[in-house]
DNA sequence: TATCTGACGATAG
DNA sequence: CCTATCGCCAGAT
């Protein structure tokens, strides 16, 4: 386990139900701004264990190849997902806004 | 130590 | 909307 594994797992975990990220964010979060790419890795390689369905990317794009999957999961976290795409990403639930 | 790869990000065409 | 290019980082070979 290396620190950065870890801190993106802690990150995911901090996670709320219902909470949207993207892999910059994840990767900003853990302590490594620009590292989007290797969380990626972590969650490809992590496997299991990681709620890796709420991570989605910048763009709001599901994961490639799983957008099935990650779209069935988000719709169980009450994200709405439409055509493979997230419609937002309320990272910060403002009523305000 | 060097090189390649990847569930990324942003910009440009 | 899609592909191409560059920059980024961590891991695997």
């Amino acid at each position: 386990m290396s620190g950065f594994e870890q801190a993106v797992v802690r990150v995911l975990h901090s996670l709320r139900p219902g909470e949207v990220v993207t892999y910059g964010e994840v990767a900003a979060e853990a302590g490594y701004p620009g590292a989007g790419r290797a969380v990626g890795r972590v969650l490809a390689t992590g496997g299991d264990g990681l709620p890796w369905w709420r991570v989605v990317t910048a763009a709001g794009r599901l994961v490639p190849g799983h957008e099935t999957e990650h779209a069935r999961r988000l719709a169980a976290e009450g994200i709405a997902v439409a055509d493979g795409h997230v419609l937002a990403v309320p990272d910060e639930v403002d009523p305000a806004v």
